[in-house]
DNA sequence: ATATGTGCAAACTGTTTGCACACGA
DNA sequence: TCGTGTGCAAACAGTTTGCACATAT
């Protein structure tokens, strides 16, 4: 894999920021240090590092893919009033009858869904 | 809701079988015994069932959602050989961290990824 | 030098929607 | 009867891709 200016730049956007983006919050952000990088580069470079395990994305019932520099496991709490992502410690789970009756696990997600604290507060006023 | 015969034949499909489909096989199956019904209407059909919690939506790494008659929590395992998606209990999890924090919990998701028994079998050869 | 990456624009896929008509309660 | 649902086709959003040129190694 070679280490263009852009490649460079959407990966450090991204470990940069404890947060989650589409492709294209990326692609404006990283417009601002790049100013003629084009959509489609975005999105080749995006799948590019996934596939080299440097980020991950994060599937939600939102319509666009999210992509995230911190590549943990971890839980996802997506909030259906504010469209916030919060990220929380996974709780231990072995997963151990699944793998005894011969399943390879390679990655695992969990996204939660639900009313942040934030907007449960606005909520009761 | 009104009951109309696309939405019965649409929500007995997902009942009667214990899989996961997405809208075109819906759309498909459903066509056998109502030649004439849209496409748009399977859509507007399974959007008004996840509404109404009849059904539940599954999302993966794949571009189409996956539709689940079968409503109670449950994980799913999605086979990157050969695309099958697997259903299995939950490990219990009690995000308490996560409530004891205000936040709300309406709906979870844990989708594991991986290679499957059957695919396992057949890579060893 | 050359394989890999880029910008651009067009194409593609899954999903949504506006419309006039149809149908369930 | 009348509000909700339907079929159809066009629109939409997010993503992918073919091309000719550019660049990292």
């Amino acid at each position: 894999m070679r280490l263009t200016h852009q490649r460079e730049e959407i990966l450090s956007f991204l470990r940069s920021r404890r947060a989650h983006f589409n492709a294209t919050e990326i692609y404006d952000a990283v417009r601002a240090r790049i100013p003629n990088i084009s959509l489609g580069t975005v999105y080749r470079n995006l799948g590019k590092l996934v596939e080299d395990g440097e980020i991950i994305t994060v599937e939600t019932e939102n319509r666009s893919i999210y992509y995230d520099g911190y590549i943990a496991p971890h839980t996802h709490f997506v909030c259906n009033g504010c469209g916030h992502i919060y990220d929380f410690e996974d709780e231990e789970h072995s997963f151990k009858p699944i793998k005894d009756q011969g399943f390879t696990i390679n990655k695992q997600r969990t996204v939660l869904y639900g009313i942040c604290t934030e907007c449960n507060k606005k909520n009761k006023k």
